[in-house]
DNA sequence: TAAATGTTGTTATAACTACAACAACAAGAT
DNA sequence: ATCTTGTTGTTGTAGTTATAACAACATTTA
């Protein structure tokens, strides 16, 4: 009687990542838990169809996770996990090496169609991904940066871009709290965001987010920091850059107004 | 005109072990190629359908491979392959940590059958299993080990797990040569295979993989040494291990003797 | 013989692949 | 203005492959 699923979806999820099949995930977790069964044993302590073991079994071998007897009927074992999974991951990680030289090679070399990229309005999805395009665009930065942002924004990664660009070029941060170490050599406002400057309706939403002026020419703007929608736009559009650098000097100047509080 | 297949299966193989479908791979080749681009544009680089381009970006986003522009129409740019991959790899890595965690647990926790698992003969394939399995065995061996091998069946972490142990255990090898550094603590007999006693048929055969024994106890033989098709064999049963301690007593006697030629 | 084992098929389902067709839109021509 | 023409983005529909699930049969073991 096939029984117990037991509910291992979230290891055989992590396991199909690994490139495995749920039926290899589940034959595999069952034989974890024995020290070793059948393939009619497989099937009642994994619920996979008898049928359907053998084959998976087969798979198992030449994945490296699995040992068989001579016996009959046959019975197999799992290697530990330690190795068995080592070995998958260790495949993965070598491909992963192998496809960025590959792909790095191939990007360096890129054609450059002579468009002008600059003037489009370029969207990123995914906060990782986001704090990545930021400390990239922080490396090219040449002469300021100047920042509106939410705390929640700022990365270890990016936090440490900047107080190594600090040294170099000009750095001022607006931010409603600041938190970690005294920012050293940059300019940071510290302001409450609760009431931004009148009339400014929308102030408010952007704050949820983040306004990044790199060198007076390129712009991006974070909206929403949850876990993975946030969206972010950037550009070096002319007008798009103004917009931002307008806006941003409207909230420094109130910034830099003593707290009258 | 969808041209240019320009050959990146290596490529696009690789990327599919960390999970992208192959139009999916080929987009972002082709993206990487160029310093942005439409769909339709992507659909000439890549040969990938045109209809099918549209979904596949939206796959690509989602994995935080690509951006996309506010234009009309959409341009689309690779991010690079650094970041872009090494995303996608953290996050198996985070899944096979989660998994390694999760199924270790299990395994420590397993139950033992009161089954005589002893008794049976396992099968192992492949040779980095095997050599794995070699480390495991040697590191509960408590008294002795014994070999016949192959020198490719020395893997670094062989040796080394070896050259451990050889402290508090006796270690005795016979093996047609020996790289590497001079064997310290253990009885290493070099004799040259082509003609190993007389009457044994398939002791050249033997030769060409390896046997085993530890504490007298556990015998594994090793055959075939080609990339992926080795098998080894290994069992406490006790006609097994008899039959191959015969064997190696055989083969001791006529190793010890000094070389005649 | 009966039960369990190992093998071989067939079917279903889902995902990926591939292509055809359509509406919406823009640019240019008459 | 209207009518082409071509492009873009969307939708739908097959073909293909791999996985999943089951049924049936031959073989072994007791």
């Amino acid at each position: 009687m096939p029984a117990a699923p037991d509910d291992f979806t979230q290891i055989v999820a992590c396991l199909k990542s690994l490139g495995l099949t749920k039926y290899e995930a589940l034959v595999y977790i069952a034989l974890l838990r024995v020290t070793g069964a059948t393939a009619t044993e497989i099937h009642e302590i994994s619920g996979v169809p008898r049928a359907s073991v053998y084959p998976v079994l087969e798979q198992l071998q030449a994945k490296e996770l699995v040992s068989v007897s001579q016996s009959s009927p046959k019975r197999f074992a799992a290697l530990p996990p330690e190795e068995g999974i080592g070995n998958l991951l260790s495949c993965i990680q070598q491909n992963a090496l192998r496809a960025q030289e590959d792909l790095s090679a191939i990007y360096e070399e890129r054609l450059s169609p002579e468009r002008e990229e600059q003037e489009l309005i370029w969207n990123l999805y995914g906060i990782t991904a986001i704090r990545k395009k930021i400390v990239e665009l922080l490396a090219h930065t040449e002469r300021d940066v100047r920042i509106i942002a939410h705390p929640q924004l700022f990365s270890e990664d990016i936090k440490r871009a900047l107080n190594h660009k600090a040294h170099h070029i000009a750095v001022e941060i607006i931010t409603p709290q600041w938190d970690g170490e005294p920012p050293g050599t940059m300019n940071v406002y510290v302001k409450k965001t609760p009431e931004i400057p009148k009339g400014l309706d929308r102030a408010k939403d952007m704050m949820a987010g983040g306004v990044f002026i790199f060198d007076n020419r390129t712009v991006m703007v974070i909206v929403g920091l949850g876990k993975e929608d946030a969206v972010a736009l950037y550009s070096e559009s002319a007008g798009f850059v103004r917009f931002f650098i307008r806006y941003y000097d409207l909230i420094i100047d109130w910034a830099k107004k003593p707290d009258l509080k």
